[in-house]
RNA sequence: GGAGGGGUGGCCGAGCGGUCAAUGGCAGCAGACUGUAAAUCUGCCGGGUUUUCCCUACGUUGGUUCAAAUCCAACCCCCUCCA
């Protein structure tokens, strides 16, 4: 969408250009101060589950281009943020989390940024910090008439996150109605400790973000401005980060390195640009370049660029390896495996491979001619599969059974 | 507090004593066509079992029946209207 503007300032030129701006505020004044000098800006992320998905990644490759563009980035972790709970865009309250399970979930959660951003002690090295860290050890009282006065409820009222649970009668505590004020509070203190002075998230942050920034120039007098990206979703409607099967995890340990990269293998044409656009790093002519030519060769190039850049170049070599070997007929090495002692039956094969959530889907696979041993259909559930045989369920699952 | 309506398979939504593992739609999986795309058409779509067999399922718990998702009772939750 963006907004149509042109911008001085590198950074926003170049999210301008890529499609990453959906609102900000002050856009003159934002694009004069990157223009003149070193920035920092932060986007907050919520430890509510063990991974970030690609929903998450349009915000992390903003701060990609952020410190690309030599300015500093901040990953802030919301520790804090996630024993309160953000309304927006939920119809519930989600349940809370525990001290120990939002450590366990950021710990794993922080990994993930290391490949996309470099952190460190330089000027322009991003700095990632917990929120929970001020947030824990606030004074109530205090809190309230240094902070809660800036705030008018009549206001709050009026934002999207609160005023669709008001509307539709959902229910809305006390603590998540706070929730934005927590947020705002972020953005202050990131202004005090690093002097940060955007900040940047989804659409449905908005409300949020404005009240942080309006509240920094109520208590210092200083100016702060907010981004937001446009809600990503895929041609067919579609969010990202979420497909059927589940999650698409960031993280190799949930997600395994050759099924990201089929899964950006597989983009629908229609949004094969827009995504080489918001997903990698190639410039905006080589993406003309490999868009005037095979559409195949461009979600190709589409996805080693994209695993390259969460899993590292070698995963994403060996991802698109493994893929024309398979694709070729052959096999490659980053296949899922099922190792077997003795051969087994091509039902309890694709169990094994997790093709077949049970026998009896296994049998009705056969039954329907989507299960191959190398290459050939299966018509008899009772083939045997040993060691070196490659098995698939349909024509893209291929997995190999080797010797325990 | 009073009066109604409702809780069904991943979702939506029929069924309202046996023929119901439960119509239909969506999503999903597979086949055909293709390009590991989209659209379209076809099949499958609780679990087990080499299959006219068994198990588990229609909010929860009991009950009536040869037989219940379907009837009764109590309870839980949701919605609407009245106070």
């Amino acid at each position: 969408m963006g907004c149509g503007m042109t911008f001085a300032s590198p950074f926003l030129a170049t999210l301008e250009s890529r499609g990453f701006i959906h609102q900000l505020t002050d856009a003159g004044a934002l694009d004069a101060a990157a223009a003149e000098g070193m920035i920092t800006g932060y986007i907050g992320f919520d430890c509510t589950g063990p991974s970030l998905h690609i929903g998450h990644l349009v915000s992390i490759m903003m701060l990609r281009h952020l410190q690309a563009a030599g300015h500093r980035p901040i990953v802030v972790m919301g520790g804090g943020t996630t024993k309160v709970g953000d309304p927006s865009g939920k119809d519930d309250a989600r349940p809370l989390l525990d001290d120990a399970a939002i450590a366990a979930n950021m710990a794993s959660i922080r990994t993930a940024f290391e490949r996309f951003v470099v952190f460190g002690d330089g000027p322009s090295d991003a700095v990632m910090v917990n929120n929970d860290d001020w947030l824990s050890t606030i004074s109530y009282v205090p809190f309230l008439r240094e902070i809660g006065r800036h705030f008018s409820i009549n206001r709050m009222l009026t934002f999207d996150s609160v005023r669709l649970r008001l509307d539709r009668e959902q229910p809305l505590s006390f603590l998540e109605f706070n929730y934005m004020i927590v947020q705002a509070y972020d953005f202050l203190e990131l202004n005090r400790r690093f002097g940060c002075v955007l900040q940047m998230g989804g659409s449905d942050q908005w409300g949020n973000i404005v009240g942080g920034a309006d509240l920094i120039r109520r208590v210092e007098g200083r100016q702060a401005w907010g981004l937001t990206t446009p809600l990503i979703t895929r041609a067919d409607g579609s969010k990202m980060g979420k497909t059927a099967a589940g999650a698409v995890w960031l993280n190799r340990d949930l997600l395994p390195d050759f099924d990201y990269w089929q899964l950006w293998r597989n983009t629908d044409d229609r949004d094969v640009a827009r995504f080489l656009k918001l997903f990698t790093d190639l410039s905006l002519a080589e993406i003309d370049g490999v868009m005037a030519g095979d559409i195949n060769a461009a979600k190709v190039r589409l996805a080693t660029e994209a695993t390259a850049l969460c899993r590292g170049q070698e995963a994403a070599d060996a991802a698109a390896a493994t893929a024309a070997a398979t694709f070729g007929g052959g096999a490659g090495e980053a296949l899922p495996k099922f190792a077997v002692a003795e051969p087994v039956t091509i039902l309890d094969a694709l169990v094994g491979l997790g093709f077949a959530a049970s026998k009896g889907e296994a049998r009705r696979l056969v039954a329907g001619g989507g299960a191959r041993v190398d290459g050939e259909a299966v018509v008899d559930e009772g083939v045997m599969v040993g060691p070196g045989g490659k098995v698939s369920a349909g024509k893209k699952r291929h997995g190999l059974i080797i010797a325990v």
